[in-house]
DNA sequence: GGTAGACCTGGACGC
DNA sequence: GCGTCCAGGTCTACC
């Protein structure tokens, strides 16, 4: 099966897929050189399929393998674009970002999509295995968790990102010993838990109309999730309110404007303050100068 | 509201 | 091969 699907104009595949280190995390896998982005979906049927998505002509080509009925085709469209954040319109941030040198290239590279995965459970997963750890670590933790609780895809034995159920079929013992997380397991489990017996509905986010600020306080009941966790989970929603501050954002900030001395949080929060709205998106796209 | 210390893993390093 | 140190956010207790 192959279909095109139209991306919000301006649209750029390699700038949506690279614009955060989620192309690197299963079951996401990104041939640069082929410019194709692997994703192993599960659908709500069951299905297991790999999708193969690269740049089309106005948008998104999607190709998968087996056959599909017209309901999930539908659910395919859907979630890729989703993914991909194909309708999202970026015109008032490219005009506020008009005059800043060091946003200058945002509108020629069409930049403001973050890649994000099908489902909320799954970005919230990931984003909690991104703290307290360094990237090679969350890269393998998420590998041991996809390898210990996703469905295969019949063909080839990819595995697709374990449901909210599979994973509270298990137990913490087995999250901490088998997939290594930790002492995160619990917060894992636990959010397993509450989203498979419906008592969570994570999902709901996604389309929240919540005010930016009151759906801050919804991500931080989540066990596990502090202010770095939620404000990077406000930008996969797309709210760019807040800046998700880790340690890397500490460095960069202190070498743009502090010539390489420790600032705290809050300067880091103050030198983006302008930007009010747009806060996220002006530190996330910001032409730094330090590279590391 | 601010701060200190514990929570874990795995890589780097010294012996 | 073994032991020690370190990096990385969140949570809890305490002031």
């Amino acid at each position: 099966m192959e279909l095109t699907l139209l991306a919000r104009q301006p649209f750029i595949f390699h700038h949506a897929v690279r614009s955060h280190g989620w192309y690197q995390l299963a079951p996401f896998e990104y041939d640069e050189q082929a410019g194709v982005l692997h994703y192993v979906l599960r659908l709500g049927s069951g299905k297991v399929r790999e999708l193969r998505l690269n740049a089309a002509p106005g948008g998104v080509k999607l190709e998968t393998g087996g056959k599909l009925t017209r309901a999930e085709v539908a659910e395919l469209e859907q979630k890729v674009t989703w993914m991909l954040g194909l309708e999202m319109d970026f015109t008032d941030f490219y005009a506020a970002a008009r005059g800043e040198p060091k946003l200058a290239h945002v509108t020629e590279k069409a930049y403001g999509r973050v890649l994000r995965s099908p489902t909320l459970f799954e970005d919230v997963l990931k984003t909690i295995l991104t703290t307290n750890t360094l990237w090679a670590a969350t890269k393998r933790m998420n590998l041991n968790l996809i390898e210990a609780y996703g469905e295969p895809e019949p063909a080839s034995g990819k595995k697709a990102f374990p449901t909210p159920a599979a994973i509270a079929a298990g137990s913490p013992e087995a999250l901490r010993e088998t997939v290594r997380v930790g002492y995160r397991a619990p917060s894992i489990y636990e959010l397993a838990e509450r989203v498979a017996s419906g008592e969570m509905p994570l999902e709901a986010l996604k389309t929240s109309h919540l005010p930016t600020l009151e759906l801050r306080k919804e991500l931080l009941k989540i066990k596990g999730v502090g202010p770095y966790a939620a404000a990077n989970l406000l930008m996969i929603l797309g709210r760019s309110d807040f800046i998700p501050v880790d340690s890397w954002a500490l460095k960069i900030v202190s070498h743009e404007w502090h010539g390489g001395e420790p600032v705290t949080p809050a300067q880091v929060e103050a030198h983006f303050e302008k930007w009010g709205n747009f806060k996220g998106l002006a530190f996330w796209f910001w032409d730094w100068s330090y590279q590391g």
